[in-house]
DNA sequence: TCTTCATAGTTTTTT
DNA sequence: ACTATGAAGA
């Protein structure tokens, strides 16, 4: 312990060892923080708290892991593993597994990804004859997030008169029957939603005494990281927890507060002190991370933002140097500029060392194809993950109806892929019945005479072989391992024959991706088995584990030493060395859905100070003014927030403060925008100002916190529906795949895409297949089946 | 019932 | 530019 207290600076080791009520830690950008929490969870086991009575609730579920192994190196594996530690949509869908029962809920109730969300509220939408221009999806669904997340049930809505009043502003006056038709369709399903787990937490607590006691009991610290970003339904089940003991350490930073489309109300570290008033509060406020130029340069960003913490944020490292912008024609010239920079300084760095943040998701595309015509490895993060491809979901529609027959969702989906001759028209009048008896799709067609389904003895009959097969499935589903079960099913129900059929490269990319689902099941129940011990994984517990999953989560071997890009959002709590801003423009970075009020300005501008403190060594900003956006091209002016920047510390291009800055007709950007890279065959006859440009760089709301009562804002925030990824990785760092079985010996060295590199000791046969025992240098010894593992022979 | 072709609307950020 | 929907044909 002494050495670990040697490590910290004077106001981290108060904060590590005030263990005696309720603190919250207020931790600068690059303060330490993660070190912090680490070394209190090591403190409070060394004064006895046992590893299981600690909670940690954590933002992702990577920082849990990482926190993870940190603790363990101090404390050892099985302490750490005891600690009850993750986000809080992972803590609590664990307890109400465990408790769910008292709500209807079994143990395998399936959580709905938004896309799953959508389409449901969808269907609501086109039942009940709603005009869907003004009830689009998206809207609905932001809305219901909202009042979920304010824990305005469908019950409680129908009181709120202001509430209804904002929504009748909204032109979505029914959406009161929407709520309700679909909560309880959910309900029907045995399905929660990603607020529903928090809701229902809460309702649990708030029914169940005897269960809240239980958890308070077994609860005795609770630790909450980026506080900043809950929202009043997870501040409440901490309050909750904590209530007899206060044992509670929050730690956050409201600079950092970038959240509340999801519903995050920065209030909630604000007004700490309203809840917990014997509070200690300390702050952390070196930077470990950036350069005093870069630190001083966000200080003077974020001291425009009213209403914080005081703080005093610095740096005593070298004062580095200052921030550079640059400004480009078009989106497609700013690409360039980004790749050049890249190349440029990749002399003196690594390319993990470099970071490109957007705004948007939409942005990557350019950026990708200036990275990949100059051969520089990138990784993008972000869009739509691999739980979310659709052969994938194809697959785990299987998996989620085989132990949850309620899942109506599921339902639909499997009986549509592969095609089994029932139709539209079948599915839609079991629908019907099911709305109207308010039962499970599954009851009815277990019992369609019972039911008196309307249908043709041809269509029932097919129904009853689906329904056989699944159940068939369901009764092994507890005592067989998932692997093996899943290999049957893509067999047995004819998705492997399906996806065969097409012989197109998209089609084999999609047989692919269907291998790999195998093999990442594969190598979740190895991994169970060598860190738990678990003898059979099921589907069961493979569903459980995903279902949370964010691509954040899982690092792949193959990801090493490559340029990032990602959203701002997505860099939060991450370091680079290099970090390349782009698109700093005016209804862009600040976005013009968040142009309105100040409070969007002023989150957007805290989103840009997160950006500006990922940065260690160097930050460079650029933007554009033309940018094709929607189908068009638009005229864009720099981003107010530039200004904002105090001008010592940022050198921004020559052209900046002209007059008109901004593009206009006179000149035809869209020819501009396809001239590629080197010279744009730009003679700068007419517009100086432009040839210029090239040359600076090419010569080189309040809430009452203590009850259900939440706010009644009236503006509406629309969270994106569902994001684009391709799981790409730039041409020049493709792993080669080795599809034979041939080749392979003991001694040979290999490289696996998720455990990184290892020696080969041993080789047996399997069912056909090839067992391989490899020692990975990182991961330890795992056993592999090589049919569904890409391995390439180092040596 | 299923496939295909054309058209329209669409893009903030994510557990 | 891309996907989701809708109509029409197989």
């Amino acid at each position: 312990m002494e050495e670990i207290l040697k490590q910290l600076n004077d106001n981290q080791k108060e904060a590590v060892l005030y263990n005696d009520g309720p603190s919250l830690v207020v931790a600068g950008a690059g303060s330490g923080k993660t070190r912090v929490l680490t070394y209190k969870i090591a403190a409070l086991l060394k004064q006895g708290y046992l590893p299981y009575h600690i909670l940690a609730i954590t933002f992702t579920n990577k920082a849990a892991n990482e926190m993870k192994n940190r603790i363990a190196k101090i404390v050892g594996d099985q302490a750490a593993r005891q600690l009850w530690m993750g986000t809080f949509h992972s803590t609590f869908s664990r307890i109400l597994r465990i408790e769910g029962s008292v709500l209807g809920f079994t143990k395998d109730f399936t959580i709905y990804d938004t896309d799953s969300s959508k389409s449901k509220i969808k269907e609501i939408i086109k039942e009940l004859n709603l005009n869907d221009k003004d009830y689009t999806s998206k809207k609905v669904l932001a809305r219901i997030s909202k009042l979920k997340n304010d824990l305005v049930t469908p019950n409680a809505y129908d009181k709120r008169f202001d509430l209804q009043e904002t929504d009748r502003y909204q032109n979505i006056p029914r959406l009161k029957e929407i709520y309700r038709i679909y909560m309880n369709q959910c309900h029907r399903a045995n399905a929660m939603d990603f607020d529903d787990i928090l809701l229902y937490t809460n309702i649990l607590f708030r029914d169940f005494p005897d269960i809240l006691q239980k958890y308070q009991n077994q609860f005795q610290f609770v630790l909450v990281d980026e506080y900043q970003d809950t929202n009043f339904s997870q501040h409440l089940i901490v309050k909750k927890l904590v209530e007899s003991h206060h044992k509670l350490c929050v730690v956050g930073d409201d600079a950092q507060s970038i959240y509340s489309f999801r519903g995050a109300n920065i209030e909630n570290i604000l007004r700490f002190k309203d809840n917990y008033p014997e509070y200690k509060l300390f702050k952390l406020e070196q930077n470990y991370r950036s350069t005093p130029n870069i630190v001083d340069a966000a200080n003077s960003l974020i001291a425009k933002n009213k209403g914080q913490i005081k703080k005093h944020i610095f740096s005593e490292k070298n004062t580095g140097s200052k921030i550079k912008a640059y400004s480009s024609f078009s989106d497609q010239e700013e690409s360039n500029i980004v790749g050049n920079l890249i190349k440029q300084l990749s002399k003196d760095y690594e390319f993990q060392d470099f970071a490109v943040l957007y705004r948007t998701n939409a942005q990557s595309r350019l950026l990708e194809e200036a990275l990949r015509k100059r051969s520089i490895p990138y990784k993008i993060h972000g869009g739509k993950s691999f739980y979310q491809r659709k052969v994938v979901k194809d697959i785990l529609t299987y998996l989620r109806l085989i132990i949850n027959h309620k899942d109506e969702d599921a339902f639909k989906r499997a009986i549509k892929y592969p095609r089994k001759g029932i139709g539209d028209t079948t599915i839609e009048k079991i629908n019907e019945l099911a709305n109207k008896l308010n039962t499970p799709y599954w009851d009815i067609i277990s019992d369609p005479v019972g039911y008196k389904l309307d249908l043709g003895a041809a269509a029932i009959k097919k129904l009853n072989t689906f329904r056989t097969q699944i159940e068939e499935f369901s009764s092994i589903a507890s005592t067989t391992d998932a692997y093996s079960l899943t290999d049957r099913v893509v067999k047995e129900f004819g998705i492997l024959v399906e996806l065969g059929k097409d012989t197109s490269p998209e089609g084999k990319d999609d047989l692919k991706l269907a291998e790999e689902v195998l093999s990442g099941i594969h190598e979740f129940c190895e991994s169970q088995r060598e860190e738990y011990g678990v003898e059979i994984s099921t589907i069961s517990d493979y569903l459980q584990t995903i279902s949370l999953l964010t691509d954040q989560d899982t690092d792949k071997a193959e990801d090493i030493n490559k340029v990032t890009l990602m959203t701002v959002h997505a860099a939060k709590g991450l370091e680079f060395k290099n970090v390349i801003i782009v698109g700093l423009e005016e209804e862009l970075f600040p976005s013009d859905m968040n142009l309105d009020t100040d409070a969007g300005i002023e989150e957007e501008r805290r989103l840009f100070y997160v950006a500006i403190t990922r940065a260690e060594e160097n930050c460079i900003i650029t933007y554009a003014k033309s940018r094709f956006r929607n189908g068009r091209t638009l005229y864009t002016s720099p981003s107010r927030f530039l200004s904002d920047i105090e001008s010592q510390y940022i050198d921004l291009p020559v052209d900046f403060h002209d007059r008109n800055t901004r593009a206009n007709d006179e000149f035809d950007f869209n020819k501009l925008r396809n001239y590629g890279s080197s010279n744009y065959g730009f003679n700068s006859s007419n517009k100086p100002r432009y040839a210029q440009t090239q040359q600076s760089y090419y010569n080189t709301e309040t809430r009452n916190s203590s009850s259900y009562s939440p706010s009644s804002e009236v503006k509406i925030t629309t969270p994106t529906p569902s994001r684009l990824k391709k799981v790409v990785s730039s041409p020049t760092n493709d792993v080669p795949t080795t599809s034979t079985n041939t080749g392979l010996q003991v001694g040979n060295k290999v490289k696996h895409e998720r455990f990184g590199i290892g020696t080969i000791t041993g080789i047996e046969t399997m069912n056909g297949d090839y067992k391989i025992t490899i020692n990975f240098e990182n991961s330890g010894e795992k056993k592999i089946l090589q049919k569904y593992t890409k391995l390439e022979v180092i040596s």
